[in-house]
DNA sequence: CTGGGGTCCT
DNA sequence: AGGACCC
């Protein structure tokens, strides 16, 4: 009782190659030909090829690895802000062939081509197909006819030739290699991405899933049964894909719901109708600390002031408004692997947010960590010894239109890195915002306009640091605040600490009398060229926007920050303009029909089978979209199509090292003159938590000591209206997470 | 000797 | 709030 197979798909799942560690050779070519590791803590999570030529595989200890590769060269790949944004390119790369893309993880990516395979087949040949066809023992073996006869074989011959160029966009713009898998649905075309290693690519026709499914043994190797699932399958007696294949519904049934065993099933025989489901902006910004042990209140607050402010960077760069914060730790648990998190959650006030996300003043700062400390009390109590593994803090639940203000006002002022994927590409056509009208008129303007507005954001901000190109470690001229914490000398006022040992209880009253000076920080640190208007470039930006060989995906002479700062429809289209021959970046309209189901009643429930591989489902946060397109091969494409006839020639896969393009190796988070080893903690702080702040919060101590100390004692009146006087209100807000007990 | 993130469901 | 899954 086999039904007709559906085919009428055509899936690509896109795969980084050992992510991290091409990003860091992307960012140092210097390290493409050596063996290289980055690590997370104690454990290395992804390795180069050069590494693991040599026996070092990822999710070793640094230890192991060390042994068998003394020679290994370590990079800390614990802040994710690279990784992050060369992702985001990715995306964007891939979105510029079809909207349709899902992403999984930083370094994955689901693309349904299905809709924009018709410029493609044309040009395909029926006879050659690009990359590997599973099965095949040589890579460029005769295609067999179509045993299938529903029009598969073509379809996923076109659907290659797309992997092909999306992967040579890939490459062109961000440098970064990736492997595909081509087939008719998402479980397949992730099971056969990795088939051939790196820098490859290759297309399961439906023929071969059997032989595919069968050789996978456990049924672990299955993406969506997890080790819980897996254990509950061993205990069933399940061990193998095969075994599943052959269970009966009646055994499932006995450990999960209907639906979930109907899935496993139809998983194990390669079936699987999820959609590719467009990924929009995150649902949640979210930052950890992992560590062996932290027992002290002290570390606990210094580690979340650290997270906070990170946090608050990632958050400006978002641009939306959080109207949740999370708080979670992880406490020392003897044998349990996993699960022993614990988190709590508060609603964030409007007014917090209220002057935006781009410029988050002390107070609110405040009031967040005093939220953090509030939620974290709840989980762990101080008056006993406790025991931390991690600790974490996030945001949630945006505000689904940030406010005009804030909306428009991200674009139009330079920012550190910016996310430029997915947002607004989930906007409806009948209420586009005022923001993305005016971007659409950017759009048709012309380049020089575009750089016109270049100059307009350059002339915003105020340019602080530049870097020789000598070391990593240089940091670039300083700004005004800088010297006066430099010239000032660092002595010491107890009363102030006395003064901050208050408890956070009365926080609130504090909070609303100094609120409206919020504002008006802001626009100083903007009128003064505050570090939030700087953007620091970034190798990466370097690598995307002054490549030589190939054509570079931001176009030159446009701001990169600019460009990323817009919707990626705009930046599609400015490439459009700017090439000639530009990949289709026509959005695919879509019914918005979702089938109606039956409720189940529950067993045992897997949230991610229905996750990875639901159905078309009645309710969810998203869109019901139709992803399965009209099987008759007539179809009423209304929007004309610009047919990608881009030059065939390949992407050469290594860059070129001319050496010159790591100059701008500063860090986005330090741009300041001051060495951190020239700040001492103050009195009555303790030093060692002190040292483990990020430099501009002890920058900030610092100088909130000194301006306490300036206002109480000599010079009141000689303080510099403009610097001294816009945060005086604001001291006592940070300093009382560090003080010394 | 446990990364630093995410998704969705109940 | 927690639990499953993904990388």
């Amino acid at each position: 009782m086999l039904l007709p197979a559906d085919h009428r798909r055509v899936i690509i799942h896109l795969d980084a190659d050992c992510f991290y560690a091409q990003v860091e050779m992307v960012r140092d070519p210097s390290l493409r030909d050596k063996p290289l590791g980055v690590k997370q803590k104690n454990l290395m999570v992804t390795s180069n090829y050069v590494a693991r030529s040599m026996g070092v595989k990822k999710s070793m200890w640094i230890k192991e690895a060390l042994e068998a590769l003394p020679d290994l060269i370590l990079i800390d790949g614990s802040d994710l802000t690279h990784y992050r944004q060369c992702s985001s390119e990715i995306s964007a790369v891939v979105r510029t062939f079809t909207v349709d893309v899902e992403r999984l993880g930083l370094d994955e990516n689901f693309a349904d081509v299905t809709e924009i395979l018709e410029d493609y087949i044309e040009e395909s040949d029926p006879n050659k197909i690009e990359g590997r066809v599973y099965g095949d023992k040589e890579p460029d073996e005769t295609l067999p006819g179509d045993p299938c006869g529903c029009g598969c074989r073509e379809r996923l011959i076109a659907g290659a030739l797309v992997a092909k160029k999306i992967r040579q966009q890939i490459v062109k713009a961000t440098g970064i290699t990736c492997c595909a898998g081509v087939a008719h649905n998402k479980l397949l075309a992730k099971l056969v991405s990795g088939y051939y290693k790196p820098n490859q690519q290759t297309v399961l026709f439906p023929w071969l899933v059997h032989q595919l499914m069968n050789s996978l043994n456990l049924t672990r190797s299955i993406p969506g049964i997890g080790s819980t699932m897996y254990k509950t399958l061993e205990e069933l007696g399940i061990h193998t894909v095969k075994d599943l294949q052959n269970s009966s519904l009646a055994l499932l049934h006995s450990k999960f719901d209907d639906e979930t065993s109907k899935r496993l099933r139809d998983l194990s025989f390669g079936i699987d109708d999820a959609p590719v489901r467009r990924s929009g902006r995150p649902q949640t910004i979210g930052l950890e600390d992992a560590f062996r042990k932290v027992n002290s209140i002290d570390v606990v607050q210094s580690k979340y002031l650290t997270l906070l402010e990170r946090l608050l960077k990632l958050l400006k760069e978002d641009g939306r408004i959080p109207s949740t914060l999370r708080v979670c730790v992880r406490k020392f648990d003897t044998k349990k692997k996993f699960g022993n998190r614990e988190s709590r959650q508060t609603p964030i006030l409007p007014s917090l947010f209220a002057s935006g996300v781009q410029n988050v003043g002390e107070n609110t700062r405040a009031t967040l960590m005093n939220q953090v400390m509030e939620l974290f009390h709840k989980m762990v109590d101080t008056s006993k010894e406790f025991h931390l593994t991690l600790l974490s803090i996030g945001f949630t639940k945006f505000i689904e239109r940030a406010s005009h203000e804030n909306s428009i006002s991200r674009f139009f002022f330079k920012r550190k890195r910016s996310e430029t994927e997915e947002q607004d590409i989930n906007e409806e056509k009948g209420e586009k915002s005022a923001h993305l009208k005016s971007f659409s008129t950017f759009s048709s303007v012309n380049n020089s306009k575009i750089h016109s507005l270049e100059l307009y954001l350059e002339s915003c901000s105020e340019s602080d640091s530049y870097s020789s190109e000598g070391g990593r470690n240089n940091q670039g001229s300083m700004n005004i605040k800088d010297m006066l914490s430099k010239s000032h000398n660092h002595s010491i006022e107890r009363k102030i600490l006395k003064t901050l040992k208050g408890n956070s209880s009365n926080n609130m009253h504090k909070q609303t009398s100094v609120t409206n000076n919020e504002a008006s920080v802001s626009n100083c640190d903007q009128n003064n060229g505050d570090s939030n208007c700087h953007a620091a470039s970034s190798p990466l930006e370097d690598l995307s926007s002054a490549d030589k060989d190939g054509i570079a995906r931001v176009p030159h002479g446009i701001d990169e920050e600019v460009f990323q700062a817009l919707p990626p429809e705009i930046q599609d289209e400015i490439i459009l303009d700017y090439k000639s021959k530009p990949p289709d970046p026509k959005p695919v309209p879509k019914s918005t029909t979702g089938s109606p189901k039956i409720p189940f009643k529950v067993k045992t429930t897997s949230a991610t089978l229905d996750k990875y591989f639901k159905r078309d489902s009645v309710r969810g946060p998203r869109e019901a979209r139709e992803t399965v397109p009209k099987i008759s091969s007539t179809e009423t494409n209304a929007e004309s199509v610009i047919s990608h006839h881009s030059s065939n020639e390949a992407a050469p896969p290594e860059r070129k090292e001319d050496g010159g393009e790591d100059k701008s190796a500063a860090s986005g988070s330090s741009s300041s003159g001051l060495s951190p080893s020239t700040l001492q903690p103050p009195d009555g702080v303790d030093s060692s938590v002190f040292s483990a702040l990020p430099w501009e919060i002890q920058k900030e101590i610092v100088e909130e000591q000194r301006r306490s100390l300036s206002s109480s004692s000599a010079s009141r009146v000689s303080n510099s209206p403009s610097y001294s006087g816009r945060r005086r209100e604001a001291s006592s807000s940070i300093m009382k997470y560090i003080k010394k007990v």
